[in-house]
DNA sequence: TACATATTGGAGCGTCCACTCCAGTTTTGC
DNA sequence: GCAAAACTGGAGTGGACGCTCCAATATGTA
């Protein structure tokens, strides 16, 4: 879309206002409006530079969620409870994405282009969870690893639920019983 | 509101078109036309009855989110895998209306008054889990009871939304495991 | 420099939607 | 049977919102 320079700054300015709208006024505040008056351009630029205003959410969600990881290379070094640390973190810190993520998943359930989205990234963090889970334990066959680490998503994904809607809700505590030291998601 | 009988005649059927078109339409599909083209009753007629559109929205979500319960009298009998199956059942039965349970707790990340109403239906499941596992468990103590029956739920709660999203998904296989028998949600 | 192409702002279009208003009708209690 | 109050339909209001269109301008290339 962009080929000139200016095109290209332009659109960085557009994301970060639309990033600063997500977090400060949530999903249902960001108009096409909003994000033309905070980034100072005309709708026609916007249109130039992107498809729809889905697009812009997305792609900011998008860069808020891959930044969860501790790890993004992937080197395969981050323990179970480093993953778990991750997404307490993600969820009850101070950035409001996580709330988004979330609403989106919901929106998900119904629009079947969000799903597609949403389970990508899903399948993503399952695949760096099983590989946790076989990395403290190698004696788990694949399946079993991969079971377990299915269940402790949900389980924080649902976590994660609880506190965003009740602020005195103890995630992390919650999410620490999940790890097998705790004994809690192991299998039969 | 409704003191006539005619009107309290209305209300039911005004709420029976958006159950109706809740499970056919979904959430975005219920708008205030629909629901009174559907009730055949006019806007003025609707909101003698209701304060809003969301108003008949959420009684119909709660009648069915209630409907879940395998034992509404709380007699106290229903163990944890009844428990457990009913939530499994509610997921991925027929009934859309689950979607919909989920996305407004979606919703209720942003909106306070959503969040509300959802927190105070999630308590009430806490409740009845926290119960069945001290009849499970009678040693348990109240604390640590309580703790597994939020983690389980919370894990039931993510699961079902990926079943939503991924229909091939097993939610049921999951959940079982959750069950002490599978030593799942075991604490420390 | 000259030209093609990218970029720009913003007025305005089309649509959708929750909700109000109200005059006329029906129901109910007495 | 009568009055008070509930109920009714639906036209109309006001506003939000995503997106298009386009003339004017800026940018990069040869």
């Amino acid at each position: 879309m962009a080929r000139y320079r200016v095109g290209l700054e332009t659109r960085e300015r557009i994301l970060a206002a639309t990033r600063r709208l997500l977090s400060e006024v949530g999903i249902e505040g960001v108009t096409l409006k909003a994000i033309t008056d905070q980034a100072k351009v005309g709708a026609g630029s916007f249109y130039n530079l992107f498809d729809s205003k889905d697009d812009a959410v997305f792609e900011v969600v998008r860069e808020a969620v891959e930044a969860v990881d501790p790890d993004p290379a992937g080197a395969g070094t981050d323990s179970l409870e480093d993953l778990v640390d991750a997404f307490v973190a993600f969820m009850t810190g101070s950035s409001p994405i996580a709330r988004i993520y979330l609403q989106l998943a919901g929106r998900g359930l119904t629009d079947t282009g969000i799903a597609v989205r949403v389970l990508r990234s899903h399948r993503r963090r399952v695949e760096r969870f099983t590989d946790a889970w076989q990395r403290e334990d190698p004696t788990l066959s694949e399946r079993e690893a991969q079971q377990r680490a299915e269940t402790m998503l949900a389980a924080l994904t649902g976590l994660g639920m609880t506190t965003l809607m009740d602020p005195g809700f103890d995630m992390r505590t919650h999410a620490m019983r999940l790890l097998p030291d705790s004994a809690l998601v192991r299998g039969a």
